[in-house]
DNA sequence: CTGTATCCGTGGTGATACTG
DNA sequence: CAGTATCACCACGGATACAG
């Protein structure tokens, strides 16, 4: 018996929330695939591995190591989803070991520029940032 | 007797993970930062929020009406955490009944150009990410 | 009007063990 | 090597009720 769905959903397509509806380019229609795709930019390793795999196509376990602190089971994941929005492309040499390289699409480096700007931003304004937080947290003892 | 520690943390600061250190802002050592403020962007309000508070400055069910969708309850939290990021600020006139208005400070507007990059990049490819999608879903049915 | 408190389902994340 | 299976934790988000 299946106890915990997200598990049991693994395998399956990432449902969230399709509108469905190509009309309405206009920045209300637009609003939730924007929000979708924040979401995936904002999870916790796509982007990390976005930017390993900009340097340079990579394996499985290089990728692992590369990011650093990534568990197997949330490599395995982030690549599926992003292979499944056609960032990366993942390349199977049925050789035994298996090889299986992964690497970014024309669409996954293009995304790399806008990433960059928001990634920029966040260096130049982390400090400020950093003292609002420390400000807010520490008033009203 | 506390229950839900998520609710229990409510009023507490958030805490994502922080580094504390402010060396090296090396690609490496940033990194914790940059994917920090990218899940703030990336979470299901925030960006929003910002958007509609970039238009004008906002009172609390002013925003609520704006948004649609957000719960009461949602809108406090993430206005809470942008405030506590110094990207809007929060002016509470002691009336009766109060009134609260909400507004962009300058850190948060000059977040405002790097987030419409993504969000234009969005719109550009999210036909061939949905195409991305349909294809990656129907395979193997 | 602008919140807080409480309860709860869902899903994201990690640890560990196992497989081809 | 490159995954899949299973279990468990707890954070996110919604519903509802209550308060200043």
């Amino acid at each position: 018996m299946v106890t915990n769905l997200a598990d049991a959903q693994e395998g399956t397509a990432k449902s969230r929330r399709h509108t469905g509806v190509t009309a309405v380019i206009e920045a209300s229609g637009a609003c939730d695939a924007v929000t979708d795709m924040l979401s995936r930019v904002g999870d916790k390793w796509s982007m990390q591995v976005v930017m390993k795999l900009g340097e340079k196509s990579r394996r499985f376990n290089e990728l692992r190591r590369a990011v650093e602190g990534i568990s197997q089971r949330m490599l395995t994941r982030t690549l599926r989803n992003l292979e499944r929005d056609g960032l990366i492309s993942r390349t199977v040499t049925p050789t035994v070991p298996p090889r299986v390289d992964y690497a970014l699409t024309p669409l996954g480096h293009s995304l790399w520029g806008p990433v960059m700007r928001l990634s920029t931003w966040v260096l130049e304004n982390r400090s400020e940032i950093e003292a609002s937080r420390s400000a807010y947290d520490t008033r009203e003892i």
